[in-house]
RNA sequence: GCCGGGGUGGCGGAACUGGUCAGACGCGCUUGACUUAAAAUCAAGUGUCCCCUAGCGGGGCGUGCGGGUUCGACUCCCGCCCCCGGCACCA
């Protein structure tokens, strides 16, 4: 018998799939495929910012069992593969290693495509893209165009999240507690002309089309909503009598209309200035707007004591006409809902802080209804059910806070001063960037036109090769003077090139659709190919990406389906969203140093077992530990196989009747591996189940089902360490496995003619009785109560009642 | 605070719709075989406490805590505690 080596067989297999293109998948000619049989099988693409780690082998190799399962159940299945290449990651990687971002990227590529190939991938490589290439990048632009179009791709002056560090605007979603996500500097705000996608018009369509998904983790789908934030509420318009404006506020609990006792407006409001403007308090106005815009994010959430300033002026309750005065304090958010709010002090945490602070008067109108008439203890009363009711609030007094909001909105719009409405947390999706290492946005301007697209038949707008590529706080696009030269499209005068790029999540946006139909030159895609593909079966990555690239590629896939570019709503059916693969407690990153490649692993283990261990170490959807020891077990348990398939193949006999215990065993693993893997989504129990039969096998190498058992853990083992279970597959007298029908668990088999009677007594198992498996009822309790074990726990007892469940268990209760 | 997920041996975890003595499978550990020795490999053992006529013996207790439903609960219900994640001066 010769030894395991790994090195040998996975080379000498990788290079026959390579040979027969064994993993390439056509689309569908003309006459189409049975649309039933397709699976689209997704991978998050890995941004090339380095080499491979243990977190993609995790979803890669998730992936390839997938894929494998699949086709081998007959199905036709996409599994592509490509990179994301532009944007800040793989530009970081270029300012850290000192190259150009194209080298760098490259040969990052060039690494990573090698390690997957290692790894012995089931990948269609025919159908790689990268992000940065000009034949993906021109239908960014494209696609970019589209939007543009259709008004949902606009320029505003906006404030922005700056980052000082990288020297570049920031998106809502790289700004975690007030620090750049990145590489943790503390933000600025800035106010600046930026891009932006109108993703807030679809806020709605987010949300509601979430049932059109199949299977998402219920933590996903709660961050999703948490980040939409949409909350139901009514808009109120109060007035300043004395200067003639209208100052809507958005609140949540117009029951409490009587209740507001002053007026806050955001420091960023735009009516501040008229609001300060001659007001007797407008040197202190000035100043606390002033020291309000200095102050960071991390600053304002900081301070634990409310500030604020009075204006002088006041807002006029359209319930009750009362005069409310106004103040202006930071506690009041400029960018959600109108940026000024009524002040509720009894009703609301932060409003009775201030009143506090400042000495304003707390007017209570809701109460429990138990406590009806008192007025509520210390602190806000901030209960809103059924159970509580208004007071002093007049023609609204007694109504329950439900109908009171109801009849208090209704009675507002009839007046022509309120209506209901919803406000959503989620931001327009600011997607340009001050970087170099980006898509071109396919943009000019002309003095003349103004802001001009350009056509369809320039593209692509090719990124220059330009020396200095910085973030220097301006684009560095903007220094490749000839390149930003250009003419205007629509009158032919001079115009500039724009000089911002792309945020990356607008490359990853799309990406799924292009592996549709990869190397078309007239189209992003053929709309017909990605309506085939298209939604993706499975969808699999990190929860990194749960409020970004999700919402994101969700937004494009319900644009393009507006435009009438492809035929479905959502883009991925199902996702599976995997836990972090950590090394000493941590994740893995390559900022903390703690990273084990795969490389080294698989040239002293062989990729077979470093496959299975990472499947093997805990369930997928978790976070794990990545330790050396679980590698060691895994190659002690493919060494087993080996060698028992190799005593099988040897010496078991070859007309064995394939029946009796081992053949059952063999059924029964067949049928839980297709369970786990197919249905229940578990890919570390199928190991078990496999090794469970392996164990079985090791004493029974001459068993008449020895061949079969062999076989069978072979072929269930196969989408995991797809090498070494193709040689055992040839060793056995077989050949292609990786075409082989997934093995099907033969019902006959499966059925035992006899099963082990549980009999309990009072709910405790006390013995276990062989009684044939047609046993009437009747011979199952006769059966249970013979038991002389059983009879011990009776002796002297009446049995008051027998339960029986059919071909599982007799108890006898007894008392 | 709101929302989501989760608590099972020394460790990772299994037990799928309440029903086969909870702890499969693996890691680690212990003992033994092989070896001059070690590694590797193989074999046996490994929740916990107790009893005895010491056996291929018997019993109690055990799935975060406290209750409940049920013939029967890791699984269902109620109330707590703890851990992880998301959102958060969002009105």
């Amino acid at each position: 018998m010769d030894r395991y080596d790994p090195q040998r067989i996975e080379r000498a297999w990788q290079a026959v799939w390579a040979d027969e293109r064994a993993f390439s998948v056509p689309n569908p000619d003309e006459a189409g495929v049975d649309a039933q049989a397709k699976h689209y099988s997704l991978e998050m693409w890995p941004y090339p910012s380095g080499t491979l780690h243990m977190g993609h082998v995790l979803v890669y190799t998730l992936g390839d069992v997938l894929t494998h399962f699949r086709r081998r159940g007959g199905e036709h299945v996409l599994r592509p593969m490509g990179f994301d290449s532009f944007g800040l990651p793989a530009e970081n990687a270029a300012i850290r290693e000192g190259g150009h971002p194209r080298e760098i990227t490259e040969r990052n590529i060039k690494a990573i495509r090698a390690s997957m190939r290692r790894m012995g991938w089931a990948i269609d490589w025919e159908r790689e893209v990268s992000a940065h290439q000009p034949e993906y990048y021109r239908w960014t632009q494209w696609l970019f165009l589209r939007l543009f179009e259709a008004g949902l791709a606009y320029r505003k002056a906006a404030p922005v999240k700056w980052c000082p560090n990288d020297q570049t605007v920031l998106a809502n979603e790289q700004v975690k507690d007030g620090r750049c996500a990145r590489c943790g500097a503390e933000v600025e705000a800035k106010n600046l002309e930026q891009w932006f996608f109108r993703i807030t018009d679809y806020a709605d369509q987010l949300l509601d089309e979430m049932e059109l998904l199949e299977s998402w983790p219920e933590r996903i789908l709660a961050m999703q909503r948490n980040w939409i934030g949409r909350s139901h509420g009514a808009r109120i318009v109060f007035r300043v009598e004395e200067l003639g404006l209208e100052l809507p506020v958005f609140t949540t609990r117009p029951d409490t209309l009587f209740g507001s006792t002053f007026f806050v407006v955001a420091p960023e409001h735009p009516l501040v200035e008229r609001l300060a403007v001659g007001s007797p308090n407008e040197a202190a106005i000035r100043d606390y707007v002033r020291a309000t815009a200095a102050k960071t994010a991390v600053e304002r959430l900081e301070t634990d004591e409310k500030t604020g300033v009075f204006t002088g002026h006041f807002a006029t309750n359209p319930a009750d006409e009362a005069r409310l005065p106004i103040w202006i304090a930071d506690y009041v958010l400029a960018d959600y809902g109108t940026g000024a709010i009524m002040a509720v002090p009894a009703h609301d945490e932060r409003d009775f802080e201030f009143a506090e602070r400042f000495e304003l008067p707390v007017q209570a109108v809701v109460v429990p209804k138990a406590e009806r008439g008192e007025s509520a203890g210390e602190g806000a009363f901030v209960g809103h059910s059924d159970d509580e009711v208004l007071v002093d609030s007049g023609r609204f007094s007694g109504m329950s806070s439900p109908e009171a909001k109801e009849a208090i909105v209704a009675w507002l719009a009839e007046r022509g001063r309120g209506s209901a409405t919803v406000n959503y947390r989620l931001r327009d999706w600011g997607f340009s960037r001050q970087r170099y290492w980006g898509c071109p946005i396919p943009i000019v301007y002309c003095d003349r036109c103004g802001l001009v697209p350009v056509p369809d038949a320039e593209l692509p707008v090719r990124l220059p090769e330009i020396e200095d590529y910085l973030p220097r706080g301006k684009a560095p696009l903007a220094s490749a003077e000839e390149w930003v030269r250009t003419g205007c499209p629509r009158c032919g005068g001079d115009a500039r090139r724009e000089v911002e790029t792309m945020d990356t999540f607008v490359d990853s946006s799309w990406y799924f659709l292009r592996y549709c139909d990869p190397q078309n030159e007239e189209a992003p895609f053929d709309r017909r190919l990605v309506d085939y593909w298209l939604p993706a079966n499975q969808y699999i990555g990190g929860v990194d990406h749960a409020t970004v690239h999700l919402i994101y590629a969700r937004f494009f896939v319900k644009v393009l389906n507006d435009l009438g570019l492809v035929g479905f709503r959502e883009p991925f059916l199902r996702l599976f969203s995997n836990g972090w693969v950590q090394l000493g407690g941590s994740k893995m990153s390559k900022s903390k140093g703690n990273v084990t490649g795969p490389d080294e692993l698989v040239a002293a283990y062989g990729a077979d077992a470093v496959r299975l261990t990472i499947l093997f170490l805990a369930p997928a959807d978790q976070d794990m530990e990545w330790t050396e020891e679980s590698v060691q077990g895994m190659v002690r348990f493919v060494r087993r196989l080996w060698r028992v398939v190799d005593e099988v193949a040897e010496r078991a006999p070859r007309d064995g009747a394939p029946q009796g215990p081992l053949a059952r065993k063999a059924h029964e693993t067949i049928a839980k591996v297709t369970d786990d893997i197919g249905r229940r989504f578990q890919f570390h129990t199928p190991i078990s189940a496999v090794m469970e039969l392996v164990n079985m096998l090791s004493g029974a190498t001459s068993d008449p089902a020895a061949r079969l058992a062999a076989e069978t853990a072979v072929s269930l083992i196969q989408p995991y360490a797809p090498h070494v279970a193709e040689e055992l597959w040839s060793r056995l007298g077989h050949e292609r496995l990786w075409e082989e029908p997934w093995p099907r668990a033969d019902e006959a088999l499966l059925r035992r003619e006899t099963f082990q009677l549980v009999v309990q007594v009072n709910g405790k198992v006390r013995d276990r009785v062989e009684v044939a498996a047609d046993a009437s009822e009747e011979e199952l309790v006769a059966c249970a109560e013979g038991s002389p074990r059983v009879q011990q726990h009776l002796s002297g007892k009446r049995i008051r009642q027998r339960v029986v469940v059919p071909r599982k268990l007799v108890n006898l209760v007894v008392g």
